[in-house]
DNA sequence: TTGTATGCGTTATCAT
DNA sequence: ATGATAACGCATACAA
């Protein structure tokens, strides 16, 4: 029913292969024929069919962003949101649109294999990946070009990622400075690469003060504000003076454990947490913790991704984007 | 590079139609046929190209979600996950996928007006309009199946939402029941179809048990949290001993202003929110709030636009979805 | 039951 | 500078 170019060429008394042409910018058309061309384009809104489009060059200006949706939380915590806000705002800039898979664990392995044959998308963005996930292996063979969320320990992975090592060493190291004794920890899941490495970066702080790293001050969690409130009251027995937990939404579960203990923060325990969601300013008191650019990093990765696309080159990225603390009163600032 | 039909056909020893059919489970191949077909497609991963098949038939097996990033706050609210997944898992069901366009206002008008006609797609869900959205006139005009998320007072629109007006009813109600007597409302913007529901629902619970609406007692908010702050602040001033709030967001901002003012809730004022988003059994106190299923509506919302679109027909849609008051500690529940 | 031929709406190559 | 024509990979009407 829509128009075709065939429609448009009729119309203005030209060829095909002329509208072609006026629609691509080529240079090798009369500019009265371009004019006359575009303003019966214009009048009756026509817009090319993509699907021949992508038939005919082999490329559909779509890229696929493959969210694992059993690994993090997508209904509590704002970094996928960002992330894809980041990722759509430049799709919009470049004229690409985004796919979206919210992939589920049971049909993970075959729904990836399609997207990456069925020539929907001319590259994926994978966020949250598994340090062990077997899905790399299938990106690497597909010759899809592709950008992973998330550093990746294999090489020859393209990704992008902050520096989650770095950040956790900070806001540790920010807790050494002040002074505080019995720096515990709140893990992530620990096979996931960001749980991982804030995890190193808290043991590194401690080595590089000298201070003894101690098993009972580390707990482990999930990510999830309940493993948080559970881990902290696991903590509470061992006396921290400070605690460094791997994302915010734990730190919000380990102030309601710390609460339902009439600690006081940061009197009796100080608090660093991770991401600065939105929430993390409000909260009493409001936290102390590593802001991420999530958003940023979501552009930045499919400009990464579209730049390979169209510049036909899979040369290995990667790339490692900065954090910063934000001191707040809940490890003692004003 | 990948694999065709032909290819596939060849490695067989059969013509490119018999795969077709193979593929498309068409009855009429010899059943012997078949297994030897299927198990040269499984042992390649063969996997037809979408962009062909969409050319040939029309259809891309592709819905899109568009959500007005302008609207609402992405980034803070969980809504829009939710309802994305919702969607997303019901398409994995019925083999569908599905594009995402957060459009930014100045470009809306023209974005989706490309959407609707560059053939990527089969149907829309359009998420969280405005009252007076200009799109729906190019929704209507492009033919293409689709429905709204959040009722449209227009005829002959196809929408999905929930109950807001009657929700809104019933915690306000709540509050009545209670005994407050002097009740207000923080209203979501008015100019969204459920920031306005909510509202009316409030008057009409209120006129329903022969109590005055105070403008005093009606202040506007939009959403935010830092909106519920402002607008509580406003409040207080008129003494109101209850508060129905329009979402949970605001709900926060709420208790922060009353927290401030060193007023106990529920005993000085008591609290009603919207949305049951997952921090807020968390509160101090835990919030009593109207529960939506925002994912279970995507779900239902996806299933509606794939069965338009699978049997052709376009037949006018208006589908309420219920809702559930969680009653907790805020408004004087135990 | 299977194969042949045609068309879907573009782009790209080749003439003119 | 423009037009005719052949792909692109699939589905399908028709023939066998």
């Amino acid at each position: 029913m829509p128009l075709t170019l065939e429609d448009i060429a009729r119309l203005s008394g030209v060829s095909r292969s002329t509208v072609s042409r006026v629609i691509n910018a080529d240079l090798n058309v009369k500019e009265d024929t371009r004019r006359k061309v575009q303003e019966i384009i214009n009048n009756f809104n026509f817009q090319p069919n993509l699907a021949a489009k992508r038939l005919a060059t082999g490329r559909s200006n779509v890229i696929g962003v493959i969210i694992p949706a059993g690994v993090s939380d997508l209904f509590t915590d704002p970094y996928f949101p960002q992330l894809l806000q980041g990722i759509s705002a430049l799709c919009n800039t470049r004229d690409y649109s985004v796919m979206l898979w919210l992939t589920e664990p049971e049909y993970e392995r075959r729904m990836i294999s399609r997207i990456l044959h069925n020539s929907l998308v001319d590259g994926v963005v994978v966020a949250s990946i598994l340090m062990d996930d077997p899905i790399i292996q299938l990106l690497i063979e597909s010759k899809m070009p592709y950008i992973l969320i998330g550093r990746h320990p294999t090489e020859d992975v393209n990704y992008l990622d902050v520096d989650n090592l770095q950040a956790g060493r900070k806001a540790t190291m920010h807790l050494v400075r002040l002074g505080y004794k019995r720096i515990a920890t709140i893990t992530g899941k620990k096979n996931q690469v960001a749980g991982y490495d804030r995890y190193l970066g808290y043991v590194k702080a401690l080595q590089d003060s000298d201070m003894p790293v101690r098993p009972e001050l580390v707990a482990d969690g999930d990510f999830t504000e309940e493993s948080g409130y559970n881990a902290m009251q696991r903590l509470i027995m061992y006396r921290p003076d400070a605690v460094f937990i791997a994302n915010d939404m734990m730190a919000y579960g380990a102030m309601r454990a710390l609460r339902e203990a009439n600690l006081r923060i940061p009197e009796d325990v100080a608090i660093v947490g991770f991401d600065d969601i939105p929430a993390s300013s409000k909260t009493v008191p409001p936290l102390t913790t590593v802001r991420q650019a999530i958003a940023p990093m979501g552009g930045k990765a499919a400009d990464l991704l579209i730049n390979m696309i169209e510049s036909g080159t899979m040369t290995t990225q990667k790339v490692i984007m900065d954090t910063e603390l934000v001191v707040r009163e809940s490890c003692g600032a004003s």
